[in-house]
DNA sequence: CAATATTGAATGATTATTCAATACAAAACT
DNA sequence: AGTTTTGTATTGAATAATCATTCAATATTG
């Protein structure tokens, strides 16, 4: 009885594995296809070649290309949300160490590649026609950028800054990673993670000039 | 003889005039779809009923959907070129209130309205695979990033600011409109393009503290 | 009556989606 | 242990829709 039930659930363990994996493949392969031959020219076919999966089964698998797709811009979001909200969520940083590990996230070499970017920008250029792709992006990003006026208010008051509001920064901050991001993509020769980075630290610096962890 | 040659003449003129117009007529319609269902749902068929000729005549004028698109974006990419063009040539101007006349085009509803920037950021996310786009962004965009510099190293000379290089800032500067260009699109109720130019201009004093022109 | 501009239906290529056929693995039965 | 049965996973060829492109026919202009 006990054996009968472990095997069951082993084998239940195993499908799910293996479904999964078939599932994050077709997902990883959909994204390496949008970032090495545009949105526009991702098939299910190319995509299924990726995965070394049938292209039947692709669409099977998904029920259809516009739920791949989707699948895989929420896998994105999600990932980079994981990414910030451990940040925000370590009570041992103090604030301004926080934001410096927000800059270190969003520049480093897991969040923003070149295939990443790609996708992201891929998928911006269809949000405006979408709502299922707005819907995707817009809460989380309405979270970050609470979250981050938050954090900046906090070092604001800290630092006896007031000429600009933690609104007016947090939006600059927001903007300003996300140019960067598609200048990552144009000339990644000039545009390293590293000179993008420095380049916000230095916004940072500009504002608050007392503080000495910018510098 | 005389006569001949002027009805000659203004026969020619007038014939390049239908021509260009419906060369333009067809350049407008192009944006016009891809800001309304984006480039991805942009068909010949819907520029010809938009321009309100046929679809056959949109390709044969033309030659190709891709010559189209492209030519659309060289259009808009000169509009953008010329604007600049013309403050950084004006004499007259000290630099700071170039600079400020620079943000002003950027922001205005001429250049930064959502039907532009929605064919911009469909551009751009094509350019990676492209390179007959990558071609007709580029050099604009290291003339305006040239031109640029010089203006900030000016303004650095002037006020003694040198925490910051020219191309830093002038960097930052770039980077901050594309995102916050991107940000109108998405949520134009908040990112009015008033609310986008202060943004900026508060990014400058922050840096230049004693230029009153920025206050 | 040319000569040129414009049409719109036909063509062919591409591609998402479907689904009958097959492979595969686990369970049931000798 | 080996064989059969059953259910699920996967394939890939067929289908149907969409769309760029072509071009013979028609309209327009000088």
């Amino acid at each position: 009885m006990i054996t009968v039930s472990r095997k069951q659930l082993t084998s239940s363990i195993e499908k799910n594995k293996e479904i999964s994996i078939n599932h994050q493949k077709l997902i990883d392969a959909t994204i390496e296809t949008i970032a090495k031959r545009g949105l526009a020219d991702t098939t299910i076919s190319h995509v299924a070649k990726q995965a070394k999966v049938s292209q039947g089964y692709a669409n099977f698998r998904f029920k259809s290309k516009e739920n791949l797709l989707l699948s895989s811009l929420k896998f994105l979001s999600d990932e980079y949300k994981k990414s910030w909200q451990k940040i925000f969520e370590d009570e041992n940083l103090d604030p301004v160490d926080r934001l410096l590990k927000i800059c270190e996230n969003d520049f480093s070499k897991k969040i923003a590649n070149r295939n990443k970017i790609s996708v992201w920008i891929a998928f911006y250029s269809e949000v405006k026609f979408r709502p299922s792709y707005l819907s995707v992006c817009q809460k989380q990003d309405e979270i970050y950028l609470h979250q981050m006026e938050k954090l900046i208010d906090e070092i604001n008051t800290k630092t006896n800054q007031n000429s600009l509001s933690a609104v007016e920064i947090s939006e600059s901050y927001h903007s300003m990673v996300d140019g960067l991001w598609q200048r990552i993509l144009f000339d990644p020769k000039i545009y390293t993670n590293e000179f993008c980075k420095s380049l916000i630290i230095k916004y940072f610096k500009s504002i608050y000039q007392n503080e000495k962890k910018f510098q």
